[in-house]
DNA sequence: GAAAGAAATTAAGCATACTTAAACCTTAAT
DNA sequence: ATTAAGGTTTAAGTATGCTTAATTTCTTTC
């Protein structure tokens, strides 16, 4: 399955706003190619200025890659609300179909689908959505495994990656907004006891580490 | 521009269907590459069982490329659909689009799609949309070309591929379902003056050959 | 500050959908 | 029936996004 050079893009862009730091291999791995892959990929990249590239050093977006990233990301969003919020998808069932159709709907016809849509602000995991501009609002979020006991927070974000995650979440009944407390923090696996709705959940590590939240007190 | 395997099934078909026969040299014109690249694929679809093929003497589709053809027509359609009715697209702009989208979009977004535009028969251009199963119902139609002096017709279907074409019956008010009469035929070059909503417009024979009637008496 | 280990890059090669140029059938005309 | 013309296929080579293997560079450790 090829990958295209936008797509590179917005997995830098990515990568930098949830881990921070992108290297070579990481990319790689979050891709699902091998370093040398994204190594080429790089340099082709660099050529035609949308990364910024010193050879073992780093590398990093350019203006005109974090606009093209930023693109493919709208679209990519936008997707994913039409699929859930129009034709009744699953929350964890979108990811995959928008990664397709983010390459192949050109500006009008996402401009056209915003509006359909009514400008939505967040997409079904509750991710941001650039505006047309390339706009987006941040929000200041943390992940879960950041709390302490005793602690109130609501779910902003959810990792859209993992289907497993998503399908996890929804069985026990966690979305978007929910709010809840912070029971018990074990530090030695770093995973959370949870109370929401007259019901306690474990989290584990990585379960925990997939949800941001905003604490609310 | 790299086309698939199946966007050649999918020409095969409708080349068959509206020129009758289909050809090595037919399809890369149709397609827009060279005939090599044509005679390569049809090895190989014919490898894959998709395609029956006899070198120098011809190929056709087997049941499955057929099958693999009709779905991406089906796919086609109902994008096209969508883009018209509910994104408020001109019905002379939605080929390109929709041609892209029909191959990002997973049988069961497709599935959901139809349910969702509420299975439309027709797509703007008056082409049957084939169903789940692959069944599609092809309308008896004649090209403008086929009216003698005197008829009464109705337009019934127009091919999508040119945008031109297109733009240009959407400018002199002519639609699906408009009912005309044949004013005068010239033999010498194909054209045909018709009269309709009481206007008079004259039809090229290109112009003539890409729109398909019903006559009404 | 030298050596070992880790990470990144370069090299060589593969698959695929193309291209142009050459070779090959088929057919139609005399 | 032979040949010329035309369409079809094969051959050779290109671009691109990958792979594994080899090499280079950086970083860490002592």
């Amino acid at each position: 399955m090829n990958t295209s050079p936008e797509d590179y893009l917005k997995n830098i862009y990515i990568v930098k706003e949830t881990v921070g730091k992108v290297t070579t291999s990481g990319l790689a791995e979050k891709m699902g190619i091998t370093a040398p892959a994204v190594s080429d990929m790089i340099s082709k990249l660099a050529k035609s200025g949308h990364i910024k590239n010193i050879p073992y050093k780093g590398f990093e977006l350019t203006k005109k890659g974090e606009e093209t990233a930023i693109n493919l990301i709208r679209k990519h969003r936008l997707w994913e609300v039409f699929l859930v919020q129009e034709l009744g998808y699953e929350w964890n069932k979108v990811h995959d179909e928008a990664e397709k159709l983010e390459h192949s709907s050109s500006d009008e016809l996402i401009t056209k689908l915003e509006e359909y849509l009514s400008f939505p602000e967040y997409d079904p995991h509750g991710h941001p959505i650039p505006d047309k501009q390339g706009k987006i609002i941040k929000q200041k979020v943390i992940p879960c495994t950041e709390l302490e006991v005793g602690d109130i927070a609501e779910i902003r974000e959810v990792s859209d990656a993992s289907q497993e995650v998503l399908g996890y979440l929804t069985k026990v009944g966690l979305r978007l907004n929910v709010k809840f407390s912070v029971v018990e923090k074990i530090n030695f696996d770093n995973s959370v006891q949870i109370e929401f709705e007259n019901q306690k959940i474990f989290l584990s590590e990585k379960l925990a580490k997939n949800i941001y939240v905003r604490k609310s007190s």
